[in-house]
DNA sequence: ATAGGTTTAATGGTCTAACCATTGGCTGTA
DNA sequence: TACAGCCAATGGTTAGACCATTAAACCTAT
């Protein structure tokens, strides 16, 4: 009912300023602040508080800070993957099974596939596509399956953007990223695997391109739970 | 893949120091990390440069910093609130439909409900049951729509639990929180919707107790529809 | 005139040393 | 014993200095 009262620290007070500032449009993505030995006058606060200010919203990758003549904080954009660290931090310091992970993606990316596809968006298939003859183009020049897993995280994310949902996008691309970072998927890069994959690829874009979900997204799973076998804990 | 060459700053070296120990176990949830002063001379570094380590430690939701004698950083739990801020952010920068929440929300739900039947978690019923006692009692005595919201709340994280999938339950908590964080959900609080919504609950318990996945989930998504109308947005 | 090195100035990174503010415990008195 | 007040521990803040990195201006030699 009540909230705890807390002495205000003057370093919150600055990034509650500046948050605000950026979410609420003041600041542009790209925009410089100026140098720290300005907006210490600005604020009234001495350097130290300041710097402790920024340290918080560059942690919230609310801006960037470099170094050197011309430098300083430039506002970034608010992209939908700042649930990814969150999400590696639980991972790491739970001993989470890479079982969980899957599931939830399974799950989730069925969704997005079914209304990738029911959604229709011309401009998305056609980036989709395109993103599958770079990865037809990997294959046939043989440049390797690092560049093959490239374009397929472009698929999936791009899927998720055709929902024209955000809150899908956050939840995939953190998803996506904690998989792949702690897990070496592909590792026994067959050509023959990757052949496989390309092709469940292909149906899934069909299915899409018909508009027909309800394929797509029994595609999709099918292709995730077939691919899901190859993969083991990196040494990370 | 080369990776960017940055210089090494101290700071980011003693947050790392800190946080494997604590995601490494070396440190327990409760433990409190020595006062500043002698961290300080632990690192060879100065207080300030300490201080930034701490604040991306505090705002990483690692530790926990309190005032006065015998305060100090305290070792948090890592629970899976962690993604909580991060939507949040995402949310108040871009301009987000609630339909766009809710879409992902139904879904999701959808699918814990299921799995939280089929899993059959004996104890997970129990607390499952308890709260759903609870929020009879909140309609019977009349003591308010937000204790019953309150009740509310607990009985869609007890579901999550019940997965057994902690990645579940993150992905649950941060849409959760952010939906009851930005809307004022229940807003027309007539004591007949609450009976209508306290019924709905109680035909996924039955559902889920009889381990029939397939129906809970039915349910809940009918009744996530039902009661999906009366929000409206909060003007905070 | 241009390529390449050099100086310079801007700016973040770090350090030192002090003092303030909050908190919990100790101590002494009624 | 109860309470008031002092004291010490600890985070919060300030001030001022110097270091390190970077980009741009400048300068020199071919």
């Amino acid at each position: 009912m009540f909230k705890e009262i807390k002495p205000n620290k003057i370093f919150q007070d600055v990034v509650e300023q500046i948050e605000d500032a950026i979410v609420g449009g003041e600041l542009e993505v790209g925009d410089k602040l100026p140098p720290e030995r300005e907006l210490k006058e600005t604020f009234s606060v001495s350097r130290g508080t300041l710097r402790e200010a920024l340290r918080v919203l560059e942690e919230k990758n609310l801006i960037d800070i470099q170094l050197g003549a011309g430098g300083g904080a430039i506002v970034q954009e608010v992209t939908p993957n700042v649930g990814t660290d969150s999400l590696s931090l639980l991972l790491r310091s739970q001993d989470i099974p890479l079982a969980s992970l899957k599931e939830v993606r399974m799950d989730m990316e069925a969704s997005i596939t079914r209304l990738a596809a029911e959604r229709g968006d011309p401009e998305g298939l056609d980036r989709l596509q395109n993103i599958l003859k770079r990865a037809k183009e990997s294959l046939d020049d043989h440049s390797g399956w690092r560049v093959y897993v490239r374009a397929d995280a472009e698929f999936h994310m791009e899927l998720a953007r055709m929902t024209g949902n955000p809150v899908y996008e956050y939840v995939q691309t953190a998803i996506h990223e904690n998989i792949n970072r702690y897990y070496a998927e592909f590792l026994e890069h067959d050509e023959s695997v990757l052949y496989d994959h390309y092709k469940d690829l292909c149906d899934i874009v069909k299915a899409v391109a018909a508009a027909d979900g309800k394929r797509a997204s029994d595609k999709m799973q099918q292709h995730l739970g077939r691919m899901g076998q190859g993969t083991i804990k990196t040494d990370k």
